[in-house]
DNA sequence: TCAAAGCTTTCAATAACCTTTCAATTAATA
DNA sequence: TATTAATTGAAAGGTTATTGAAAGCTTTGA
């Protein structure tokens, strides 16, 4: 996890430094704005911790440039600015949070912590297997960021191969997925359902590899 | 937009949803622990304001429950506790943002529109799609930059699906969001509405793609 | 080579959804 | 307040996608 702090107080910002790496982020600081916007141009982060009282520019405007540039990473407000209308026009120009100085530095983990859970996905576990994309949370399947068309049979072969991808899933377990409490499917009902998915994914370089007797696979080539 | 409020203070929690609501916010107000968890199970939310101090559960074991049954919500939680500890391990449990009581209502309402914002509109409190716009501040639905001429009901589907662009809403939620207190809707008057809504954006190139057995999708092409 | 296993296509029944119409209600306007 | 307009939701009939069964074809491995 990248962090990028925007922090002009030097022993503010080798403190964090120190203390943030100790806990396992990746962190590099700047002293102005200007630097700032340099480095993000340069390197990607995962997040900005920004101090308002910067000697360049005023934080805020920068906080203003960084949203209408469409930079959507997290963003923590972090100064010495008191009173609530900064802290209102803060989170109102777009940024996540805002602690003032002085600070817990726990309580600043805890909240780089929310931050980032909310932000990458600590809820919605998403599954990629080559151009396919699965988003566990709500069953939805994706190719190439395009919302791929299935039936609701349809997507749950595919979900249940992705899940299981580079593994053999057997034709009972799917049968199981497909069918409600057991009911009984045509003895090449799976053979339908795998040859219609096979059709939709097939423009997408994904293959569903038939294991004979056992069941199928679907192909997880790891050449990235 | 629904909101949770779990709060057993009677008089705060009448200010809260009088405020809340005033400002576009659909509020309800459960008082113990174990009302929000049945509300929960039957009721859908976009957001929880979670007070710790209930008379029945523990707050904070109350959202521990939460995140364990993977409810995704964004939660903000509201106490009198001040003690650093509990505001850290509300955070660490999962909670995504934290006031103290006494709180200032715009600071509340900057945080929610802050937490709204992150969750679900990327990072601007003006959520573009196409050429539609939802300001979430004030629950305005703009194309082209004119008013959409939008019924209340109409302006509720079309709020929800732009708040989950790209994403499919099933038909019980958007039915949860139109009726109060799950009086029973005519089985195709989600179908009616959408029909509706669809005619209206029609002219703004925006399309609600139906996904048979699972619910609508407000199409959210990425080709900016 | 010949079963067995799997593939592919077709088709009718059905379930899910769309669209229009209309009457009842509510809100706006004169 | 009387009139008009807009909104709402129920009903009914039309349309389309999904489903699963059937039947014939192809591949595989003993």
């Amino acid at each position: 996890m990248n962090i990028l702090l925007i922090e002009d107080d030097e022993v503010l910002a080798d403190g964090l430094l120190h203390t943030l790496s100790s806990i396992g982020y990746r962190v590099s600081t700047v002293a102005t704005a200007s630097l700032a916007e340099y480095i993000l141009n340069i390197q990607e982060f995962d997040l900005v911790i920004l101090d308002l009282g910067l000697p360049d520019i005023d934080g805020l405007r920068l906080l203003r440039q960084f949203r209408s540039q469409k930079i959507p990473l997290p963003i923590l407000i972090l100064t010495a600015r008191d009173d609530l209308n900064s802290r209102i026009e803060g989170i109102r120009q777009g940024a996540d949070d805002y602690m003032t100085k002085p600070f817990d530095l726990k309580e600043l983990e805890v909240r780089l912590q929310a931050l980032i859970r909310r932000c990458y996905g600590g809820f919605s576990h998403i599954i990629k297997i080559g151009r396919l994309h699965l988003d566990t949370s709500n069953h939805q399947i994706l190719a190439d960021g395009e919302f791929l068309s299935l039936s609701s049979r349809e997507s749950a072969v595919l979900e249940i191969l992705l899940l299981q991808a580079g593994k053999v899933v057997c034709k009972e377990r799917i049968a199981q997925r497909l069918s409600y409490e057991g009911e009984a499917l045509a003895d090449n009902a799976i053979e339908v359902y795998v040859h219609r998915v096979r059709k939709k994914i097939k423009p997408f370089d994904a293959n569903i590899r038939t294991i004979r007797g056992l069941g199928y696979l679907l192909e997880n080539e790891n050449h990235d």
